[in-house]
DNA sequence: TTTACAGTTGCGCTAAAGTGCAACTATACA
DNA sequence: TGTATAGTTGCACTTTAGCGCAACTGTAAA
């Protein structure tokens, strides 16, 4: 249990990504904890570019990680109360173009290939895994 | 009344600078309206800079702005309800370094000028007003 | 009508952030 | 032990954002 000290100011540079935004998001609205292959075919972005934010997030202590063998699971940091707030705020936005919904519905239809409420599949959008094709 | 209609990751774009946090946070904290020559000499930026980034807060709909004379008063916007949210996590900010503290303290100094509840003086920090010395 | 001043804005510069690729580590399983 | 795969990271590139300066607009008061 690491408390990382990090300034006010950094966390609300981290919320600037509409990405991380909606990885935010994601994990607000569903209470759930992600590997990162489930987030990839979640938001159809390619894994290196998802890990790079996962990593942004986590240096401005918004997300915690814990590695279970191959899959390292996400988390959402709750500990200063005044993150709360934060996930809040980002759970009251307005979603006027469905992209949040549509996150929504495809991490619900991903998580059922979970078994025992752990991930085993990996990246199923096969082009997203790798740079190349 | 122009409702404004800005896509929900600009507003958070908007707060990623830590001059316009301690803008939306004073404007927050006060329910103050404040004209550019108080804000100068509360936040102790420069006039052109502190006059842009306004620009950017009412572009990403979060103030507003009203003409008086030469003044012009900035307030916050309330209107989409998601927007009080923010101002929340924003209050909710913890504040190690006492910037916000301090920005309060000088703000309610500054303040102290006004007649009838008018701002009459202008800059007090002559250094600040324009580029040159 | 001239001057002072509140506020804005365009331009050039610099710094920072996001992206894509490719090479990398680490773990599980055959 | 070798191979597939979950995830990371360094590098080069492009884009974007913030800054400072200086010139600008608009209003009020002398």
């Amino acid at each position: 249990m690491h408390l990382v000290t990090v300034k006010s100011e950094e966390v609300f540079q981290a919320l600037a990504d509409p990405i991380r935004l909606r990885i935010l998001r994601l994990m607000s609205l569903t209470g759930e904890e992600s590997c990162l292959c489930e987030l990839v075919d979640t938001l159809h972005e390619p894994q290196y570019k998802l890990s790079k934010h996962l990593k942004i997030l986590k240096q401005a202590g918004l997300l915690t990680a814990e590695k279970e063998g191959r899959f390292i699971y996400h988390r959402l940091v709750k500990q200063p109360a005044y993150l709360e707030s934060i996930y809040e705020a980002i759970r009251a936005l307005p979603d006027p173009d469905r992209i949040f919904k549509n996150d929504l519905k495809r991490f619900r239809a991903r998580m059922c290939l979970r078994e025992d409420g752990r991930c085993r599949v990996g990246i199923q959008t096969r082009e997203l895994a790798t740079a190349s094709e």
